[in-house]
DNA sequence: TCAATCACG
DNA sequence: ACGTACGTGATTGAG
């Protein structure tokens, strides 16, 4: 049988993007169904074009899920197999078959030539062979290669493919979205259908297939056919024999379609024997034509995939768009009909005099540069932003919303750096020009104030649509992206433009105590020294501690000796002094934040804005600068009174809900663990019931202490769990600590086989994700040295939780816009799983009762979420309320 | 600019 | 025989 249209069997192997082995040493070879993952792709992904408007969707799709493949799967080769034309020796058999399948769709059918050209410029080779089927191609080759002692994986979106599984073939199927695949191997086939994969082609013969018109025996669906190849046999015993099959209506069926159940068994077992004229020996692992790639990535615009594969496309400069200056007063009363609706690119700066500089753009073919000063320039941008039809694209849009003073937009947002956040959170920074580079492979000209305003348009448009394709293909796009972290983007900013009030008065009045007792210690530490010395240095602290006075080193660092508060704590018993250090050191910590939050108070407001950061933490918390409100002390009762300075504005009153135990719940959730989750349906003390369970103890003989570790280990399995970690918390011996882990894994073993499933899922994939999927890489699950990879796997087990929280409250704080200041209330902080408003005293109830049910309602996991509201009129004086 | 320390969840 | 609890930001002193 001549086979056509191939490519790739030509050369010889060499070093590509795998490794590849030159003997047989098992690593199996890929077959893929070329067809069948193309479509899969198609209906995965929408609405993704190259730069000409050709439609790129299966291409982008289908190319990821082979990348995927061979970056998760060591191989020997892969090959992929196309159908083409009708297959004759079927269409023989029964003229009809797949005759009622809906013709391609249009925007499909060029998508194949496309898919053919990034294969051979990955160097993949492909075969198809005139009316023949890939399925037929792919069996052929699978029998053949088993024959010579391969292993095989073959890799489809189509169930039928399955009765080739045996102890040498296995079968991927794709699952939801493209990226994941399920794994079938004779075991799982035997589970799942309870027979072998040879006997899936009688069930099929015998229940039919509507997608491809195969008739099967009218009145049999899978389940019947099921039951009788179990109970019965092959076609040909059960139609031997109708009368087993039982009942009178399944014999009488069977008798009278027999003939149509075999010729349905025909058309449904895949060819093991075509005579196909292909040398098994020439199958090499795949060798990337960066040549011929690169041209065929630009064509399609894959411009991720070109840096991803490393491959030079022809390196471009970014291309600008022409700008026109225009006065903002005169564009704003008659804005242009292009930035009425759709997308308009807009950048905003500050020049280094502080005057503000802003550019719009609606498509590449040219933008404006509005004119005038900063009241008429904001005012442009709020005309622009108040506009609902209307996506605005930008860079780093908070601090543009917060500098024009615009707190709720109406427009649609698109935050290049918030996508490219949500693709990649482990990275420290998300400039623009790095994104160009790393998203368009371009590069954008070094201008003085951040680059040409028209560069930075034609490359944030270009960023968008290449973004949300990768939002959308990595699954990122829905909910996180636009149902998450765009719309909670202005909710940060009026955080900030709200700010805290701060009472100055009482932060000095504290400060000056403060003050005092650090010169009482430091002299009573200068005197225990006998000299004096500057105690914040570790570096003379160390000198008087360890070589002067003679105490034990417990620990050393990098630089010198270790005097943290877990060293000093250990010397108390030695030596009063320690404590004196310990004292010292904690005041002047607080003489920071009082200092800190003194510099920090707006002048014109009396109040303190810090900002919210949305694109810095790697699990998906928000973070708090300048200053930080998110550690303002609580847990000792002397940094907690720095709480009272913070209060409610003149006739408001400060309301703060918090999730209560939403981590260990979120545990709950994922594992599934009956014994955690039965705790939280009714509902008891967790730490408690930890306890109970951990040491084999009645829940009311818990004391304190008992309780104590108990809480501590909890926080270990949310962590990441070490025995040397909980041993230091709990101040134990590391032997001990293991066997409270030990006790733990064993009374709650939910969570032990999740915390095995999420490590080794992770090592596969390369990422963990949260529960609402946001990703986290975790490359070095497989660094060679120990403590990195060990410090990946407690990353890995610890991402899905505290990141499960952080959407949760993101969630939440969206939800709670519906009704957003219907109580008069302003959103001051939020403190990863607590928010704090202040509101009209008498509006402060409903407040309570709204944010407590909407945080509650805010995910529906298998444990319910709870809510605890307090009330005040400062940060310290919070007492519980009744909802 | 970096290391050490320590505040929070 | 290793070296460890997860995630942040600010302050301090030293080089």
């Amino acid at each position: 049988m001549p086979i056509v249209g191939t490519s790739g069997f030509d050369r010889l192997q060499c070093g590509g993007m795998i490794s590849v082995s030159t003997d047989n040493c098992g690593e199996p070879v890929l077959l893929v169904d070329g067809t069948s993952l193309v479509y899969r792709a198609f209906f995965a992904i929408s609405g993704l074009t190259a730069p000409d408007g050709r439609p790129t969707n299966a291409v982008y799709g289908f190319t990821n899920m082979i990348l995927k493949l061979l970056e998760d799967t060591e191989c020997r080769s892969i090959v992929v197999a196309f159908d083409r034309g009708a297959p004759k020796y079927r269409l023989d058999v029964y003229p009809d078959y797949k005759g009622h399948r809906p013709t391609m769709p249009e925007e499909l059918r060029p998508q194949f030539d496309m898919v053919k050209d990034v294969l051979d410029g990955l160097g993949i080779p492909r075969i198809e062979v005139d009316g023949v089927e890939a399925d037929d191609i792919i069996g052929t080759m699978a029998r053949r290669l088993a024959e010579r002692g391969d292993k095989v994986v073959l890799v489809t979106g189509d169930k039928d493919l399955l009765q080739l599984v045996d102890e040498d073939v296995e079968v991927r199927l794709t699952r939801r979205g493209i990226t994941q695949m399920d794994v079938y191997d004779l075991q799982r086939v035997r589970e799942e259908y309870g027979i072998d994969p040879r006997m899936l082609i009688d069930m099929k013969a015998l229940m039919g297939d509507s997608s491809d018109n195969v008739p099967g025996v009218p009145g049999i669906g899978e389940k019947t056919a099921l039951k009788l190849v179990k109970n019965v046999g092959p076609l040909e015993d059960v139609l031997a024999d109708p009368g087993r099959a039982g009942g009178k209506v399944i014999p009488e069926r069977l008798r009278e379609h027999a003939e149509q159940a075999r010729m349905s068994r025909v058309l449904v077992e895949i060819h093991t024997d075509l005579d196909l004229d292909l040398d098994l020996a020439d199958l090499h692992s795949p060798e990337i034509d960066g040549d011929r790639l690169g041209p065929v990535l630009e064509d399609l615009g894959f411009n991720n995939l070109l840096q991803r594969l490393d491959v030079e496309a022809a390196d471009s400069t970014a291309k600008a768009v022409d700008l026109e200056t225009v006065d903002a007063t005169r564009w704003i009363s008659d804005v242009p009909r292009e930035y009425r609706d759709g997308d308009v690119m807009v950048h905003w700066s500050i020049s280094g005099d502080g005057s503000p500089r802003l550019a719009l753009a609606a498509d590449e073919s040219g933008g404006v540069t509005l004119r005038g000063d900063a009241g008429e320039l904001s005012a442009a941008l709020e005309d622009l932003l108040g506009r609902p039809q209307v996506k605005v694209v930008g860079h780093g849009m908070g601090e543009m919303l917060h500098w024009a003073r615009i707190r709720s937009p109406e427009a649609k947002l698109f935050d290049v750096e918030l996508a490219a956040y949500l693709l990649d959170p482990s990275r420290s920074s998300y400039p623009l020009d790095s994104l160009v580079r790393g998203y368009l492979d371009a590069s954008l000209p070094t201008g003085e104030d951040g680059g040409d305003a028209g560069h930075i348009l034609w490359a944030l448009g270009k960023l968008a649509s290449a973004l949300e394709a990768e939002l959308e293909s990595t699954d990122l796009l829905s909910p996180l992206f636009e149902e998450i972290e765009m719309p909670l983007l202005p909710i940060l900013v009026r955080m900030r433009l709200n700010g805290i009030g701060v009472d100055p008065g009482i932060l000095r009045e504290q400060g000056e105590a403060i003050e005092e007792r650090i010169s009482e210690l430091q002299a009573e530490i200068w005197r225990r020294a006998g000299r004096e010395f500057n105690v914040s240095s570790s570096k003379q602290l160390g000198e008087v501690l360890f070589e002067e006075m003679g105490l034990p080193v417990i620990r050393k660092t990098k630089t010198g000796y270790s005097a943290d508060a877990e060293v000093l704590g250990q010397l108390a018993v030695e030596h009063p002094i320690a404590a004196d250090v310990l004292g010292y050191r904690s005041l002047v910590k607080l003489r920071g934040y009082v200092s800190g939050l003194l510099g920090a108070m707006d002048p014109e407001t009396g109040r303190i804005h810090s900002t919210f950061h949305q694109s810095v933490t790697a699990t998906g918390r928000l973070s708090s600068s300048d200053p930080n409100l998110q550690n303002i002390p609580i847990r000792e009762e002397t940094g907690r009174r720095l709480r009272r300075a913070f209060v409610a504005t003149e006739g408001k009153i400060l309301v703060a809900a918090d999730y209560s135990q939403i981590e260990l719940r979120i545990l709950a959730h994922l594992c599934g663990d009956e014994t955690l989750t039965e705790a939280f349906l009714t509902g008891e003390d967790i730490h408690r019931r930890t306890a109970s369970e951990v040491f084999d103890v009645p829940m009311d003989e818990v004391t304190p202490d008992l309780r104590n570790a108990a809480k501590e280990v909890n926080f270990g399995i949310i962590y990441g769990m070490s025995a040397f970690g909980l041993s230091k918390s709990l101040k134990i011996s590391p032997e001990e600590a293991g066997e409270y882990i030990d006790g733990y894994l064993e009374r709650l073993p939910g969570v032990k086989d999740y915390m095995e499933r999420v490590v080794a899922e992770a090592r596969e994939s390369g990422y963990v994700r949260t529960v609402f999927g946001r990703i986290r890489y975790l490359p070095e699950l497989h660094h060679r040295v120990y403590h990195r990879r060990m410090f990946a796997e407690r990353m890995a087990l610890n991402t899905p939780i505290q990141g499960t929280a952080a959407d949760i409250i993101k969630k939440a704080m969206v939800d709670l816009e519906e009704d957003a200041g219907v109580d008069g209330e302003s959103l001051l902080l939020q403190v990863h799983d607590e928010l704090i408003w202040e509101v009209p005293r008498d509006a402060a109830d409903s407040l309570a009762a709204r944010a407590k049910d909407t945080m509650e309602q805010a995910a529906s996991l298998g444990v319910p979420l709870r809510v605890d509201v307090k009330m005040g009129e400062n940060w310290y004086d919070m007492r519980p309320v009744e909802v």
